[in-house]
DNA sequence: CTTCTGACA
DNA sequence: TGTCAGAA
């Protein structure tokens, strides 16, 4: 049931993304309560995922399937999350050069200083799979 | 009928 | 993780 909204994306319901992932429900709510994705609610608290939120699950499926932990899934995700806001904060920044540039190179710097570097490239199997994934791979492997 | 949350094996 | 109950 794939659903077009509005002004919006298109969103899924978790019915397509179990088969569309090939994960379980349980799964799927599981690795939301871990802060791995967050997908919107229609009124009734039913879960709209996005493509990206697709693409995602498969993504941790694919780390999970190859050995990846949870936890290092997580700090992955975190890192990419990081990484993909940084470019964000840079098309801000330079929309708003004029206005508040000393303040956002400050965050930049921060977020580059705190978290940004250090698990990147901490292990090989990571690097392979990043690589893979971030150039259009998807597995499909299946798991528990 | 589909999905949600909480809980238990 | 699987599965079930009770509600929406």
């Amino acid at each position: 049931m794939k659903n077009a909204n509005h002004s919006d994306q298109p969103s899924f319901s978790i019915r397509v993304v179990k088969e569309a992932t090939g994960l379980t429900e349980r799964r799927i709510r599981y690795y939301e309560t871990l802060h791995l994705l967050a997908p919107r609610r229609t009124q009734g608290n039913q879960r709209l995922y996005t493509q990206a939120d697709i693409d995602r699950l498969k993504y941790i499926k694919s780390l999970l399937d190859h050995g990846v932990s949870l936890k290092e899934v997580r700090a992955q995700l975190q890192q990419e999350d990081l990484i993909a806001h940084d470019r964000d904060f840079d098309d801000v920044e330079r929309d708003a050069e004029s206005y508040f540039q000393g303040k956002l190179i400050a965050r930049k710097a921060e977020i580059h200083r705190d978290s940004l570097y250090p698990l990147i490239n901490r292990h090989e199997i990571m690097r392979r799979l990043v690589r893979d994934h971030t150039s259009g791979h998807e597995d499909t492997k299946g798991d528990q």
